[in-house]
DNA sequence: CCAACCAGGTCCACAATATGAAACTCGAAA
DNA sequence: TTTCGAGTTTCATATTGTGGACCTGGTTGG
């Protein structure tokens, strides 16, 4: 079909990945089949076929009525089996609490997942609108304050790279005006803290910085967002401060590769069936 | 190849998801290459390549040095996405702790998963050995207090059937004395709720009874487990008791699917990008 | 030290599987 | 009624996924 591409052996499982990362990037907003076929290039028969398969594994949600698909609980029982993530996620929305309060604004709470964030966390005091950012969405991390401050704290080759990349991935969703974005990251590097000043949604100004793990590369970030008023950007400073004194405490809760208990007591046990 | 089998259009990805899920069954510990191929049936070269690109999405993680596969963080990534799991969860966990406080014993807290259940929680105010129950494990229903509270609080024709494919699964496992597992649950029924009377493992006693959603169906459970100088026989009533009360609020907490804020205002906003 | 063994990983000819164009159904809007 | 757009099903086709055979490298024990 293609010439260019290069056959990989997996191509059908490629494809159920990408389609149910994209699933996710709008969790309980769901997506209907045309459009998930129009975002990812696929046929229509194609993406039906596999979100069928996956609702019969829990993977998948659906509202037949409305005619809409959903990221399914199947991930997150599957999620919970993944090491050390448990007590870093709990941490972080701990944090990200005081920080809502201190700040008298939005906490947000960040996981790199390749080349997008993920929000991990939210917390408010009181009712925020225009602010999309719910807990699971993903987006190409040049989006948000956030996701600028993870990017700050990669080593330039790589992070010039991802810039580029998540670009041209915005540009193919006809994102307008990429330009805010290439200033919202020259204006971090430059301050040394991210701070997004109405760059992303019009009337919010937030500030980040990122936690870094025990080799100084960054998991995810912490964030503060609220109105121009009460987040000036000669406050920038102020509050970077703050996220930064978090943000280290945070960063010895890292998980490492997996490395629970002995394995040979283990394997003894648990491999008892075989 | 199997003639018996009907062609789905989907085997390659039916086939990942059940290598995924047998991943997450040992979490932390993992698994080598040619286990997986042994449990699933599949040939090892079949294994390698959905492993590889799994991996290649941080689905899974690879300890290349010790030659083991374990579930990856895009897991837990892809987990935040589905919506309202997470006060559960965490409502779930201040429970048990309490529960563990309280009894003296290890306080677990589990979801159910089609016909297995899955540990989302563990609290313990001292260290406990001989319980291999790590949060994100997953087993057959009837093979614990927790999996048969939740079989319990199921209509008796569909318990049934799931009892069967259990009793099979487990037959195909090879694990021994499947009897103790029925007298477990035939135990439990007559008892009002699930008591588990070193059934599941020597000297390990533990009580459990279901959390059921607003329909009264068992979204999962919570147990507490310990030595039988603590819990004994006669002590079920007073902790089945104590269980239910916290189960009864638990359940209130339940998501139902993904009806977050109305569409209309999120598709304008989220949509935005095409 | 070498041989035997076992586990992980790679290759490639083959055909079963996944594909997508087209056709169909259903509801809502014109 | 017709039109449109969305979801769903079908089926001929060749691309993709398969698994047997073959490497590679580490460990055991003779």
């Amino acid at each position: 079909m293609r010439p260019e591409t290069k056959p990989t052996g997996t191509q059908s499982i490629e494809r159920a990945i990408h389609l149910m990362k994209l699933l996710a990037t709008r969790g309980q907003f769901g997506w209907g089949l045309t459009d998930l076929a129009r975002r990812s290039g696929l046929d229509k028969a194609t993406v039906h076929r596999i979100l069928a398969c996956m609702e019969s594994d829990r993977l998948v949600e659906r509202d037949s009525k409305a005619h809409r698909y959903f990221p399914g609980p199947m991930l997150v029982e599957l999620g919970l089996s993944v090491a050390g993530y448990q007590p870093l996620l709990e941490a972080g929305r701990t944090t990200i609490t005081r920080l809502a309060q201190r700040s008298g604004g939005v906490g947000f709470f960040y996981l790199r997942s390749g080349l997008d964030f993920v929000v991990a966390g939210r917390a408010e005091t009181s009712e925020h609108r225009g602010m999309f950012n719910e807990v699971g969405f993903r987006r190409p991390l040049i989006m948000s304050a956030g996701g600028v401050a993870i990017l700050m704290a990669l080593p330039p080759k790589q992070r010039d790279v991802i810039v580029e990349r998540n670009l041209s991935e915005l540009a193919a969703m006809r994102i307008p005006q990429l330009e805010r974005f290439e200033q919202l990251l020259a204006r971090s590097l430059q301050l040394g803290y991210a701070a997004n000043l109405e760059d992303v949604a019009p009337g919010i100004h937030s500030f980040s910085v990122p936690i870094r793990d025990r080799t100084g590369l960054p998991l995810g970030s912490l964030a503060v967002a609220g109105e121009p008023g009460r987040f000036p950007a000669g406050a920038g400073r102020k509050f970077a401060d703050l996220l930064s004194l978090e943000a280290s405490a945070l960063g010895l809760q890292a998980p490492g590769l997996s490395t629970g208990r002995s394995h040979a007591a283990m394997v003894e046990a648990v491999s008892a069936m075989v």
